[in-house]
DNA sequence: GACGAATTAGACAAGACTGTCTAAATTTGT
DNA sequence: ACAAATTTAGACAGTCTTGTCTAATTCGTC
């Protein structure tokens, strides 16, 4: 709003710090207590902050509500793609390279407080706020999937995997490693990490038993063909 | 409490049936809105009775709430086992046969109205009531899992399938099956019946590629045809 | 038709919460 | 150190909700 003297930071830099903090404390508690239920005094209080600064920042409830999924969303797609660079392209040793990954992707996405507290959020309050989780599915799993299919399909062309439809092979990759984990997601707790490699570990080895290849050298005229399809 | 007469019915017939109406609508309402949100005169509304009569049969929201989730995952674990009956121990086309059971699995336990609200309700309370959805997961999950593992584990021994854990493999088929209809979940809705089967029939090939056995088994063109591409 | 039990509508008190307002205190940039 | 902006604590009105109470009404059965 007031730009006359520094273009780097408008407004004090307190600022900017408690505006974190209200959208962070927000987020546990709408979480914790559900839309309904969440009491701004108890944000404020967590936060660290007096009431009247929520409402001089987010102006009401529902407001502040859109502006912690709005920042759930970005912080969490900045994680998953993060750790989707990380998706091993040339595997040195596919299985062990995918369970790498598959640990990963729970670890710093799935697992990870904003990937929590996003999914908690979608899961309770997604029927009441249509538009607003229109616009997650494609901010969210509208561009991520494709880019995770990318790299499966980069991966099949490369040789090492025998697959038809990459979108399918990458929803079934993701519902095969975490299937061990379904009950304690619905609860909403977070499983061990030995539970998470364990999941991943199975899950990778069923995979690699549907889609890898024997021991195969690349046989990329086969997997062209293949790729068109 | 009254039994001088009819040892049959002791209250009169309406009574019964208000009381299911109540559960009814009390799950409804619950879910659309979160215990917090929940409006007793709404529930009442819904159910075509008076807030008293809600009061007069349990005593208070709370203990309306807990009478929700017990009824829910009762009527839910009778639809679990009545379509686990239909499992196909002697498969004549195992694919076509494990599809079936799978949409079967899908429409009547986790897409019906009843296991909707149950998957609702412990999602979003699931932390706040520790102790009432430990019982849940032991009459839920804990009795149902078991169940469906050991129709796995016979289709094993009858030289159908080659599993080696029937837990994990009954795991991964569920994961595998809804594998495409997580987001649909996520937001609490429905998928369309040809959604269902979509992703049930992709799951189902991709847990035969991992687990079926190439010879002995029946369909061995079909598998051969689809899965070779 | 008559009796007893269940149900109903409505009023009601007590408490909780949102969002606004004000005046004082604190922080920030210069 | 000064001036502007921000934050704070607290009071406040208005609204909503739960759970209770009462008196009238309806329902099921004999």
């Amino acid at each position: 709003m007031k730009l006359h003297v520094s273009p780097d930071t408008f407004p004090p830099r307190g600022h900017e710090a408690k505006r974190l903090s209200i959208v962070d404390s927000a987020a546990a508690v709408f979480c914790r207590e559900g839309f309904a239920g969440a009491n701004i005094d108890l944000i404020a209080a967590e936060a660290g902050v007096s009431r009247q600064t929520i409402y001089n920042h987010h102006g009401d409830k529902e407001k502040l509500f859109v502006a912690v999924v709005r920042d759930l969303t970005e912080r969490c797609n900045v994680g998953i793609f993060a750790t989707i660079a990380t998706f091993p392209d040339q595997p040195k040793d596919l299985e062990a390279d995918l369970i790498g990954f598959a640990v990963r992707l729970n670890q710093n996405c799935i697992c990870s407080r904003d990937g929590k507290f996003l999914r908690k959020l979608i899961q309770t309050e997604g029927e009441r706020y249509p538009e607003l989780f229109a616009e997650w599915r494609e901010q969210g799993p509208g561009r991520t999937w494709p880019a995770i299919a990318a790299r499966f399909a980069r991966l099949a062309y490369g040789g090492y995997l025998a697959i038809e439809d990459p979108d399918v092979a990458a929803r079934q990759f993701l519902g095969l490693v975490n299937a061990e984990l379904q009950t304690t997601f619905m609860l909403g707790g977070s499983p061990r990490e030995d539970e998470v490699v364990q999941s991943a570990t199975n899950g990778v080895r069923t995979f690699l038993r549907a889609f890898g290849k024997r021991r195969s050298a690349v046989s990329v005229e086969k997997q062209t063909a293949l790729a068109g399809a």
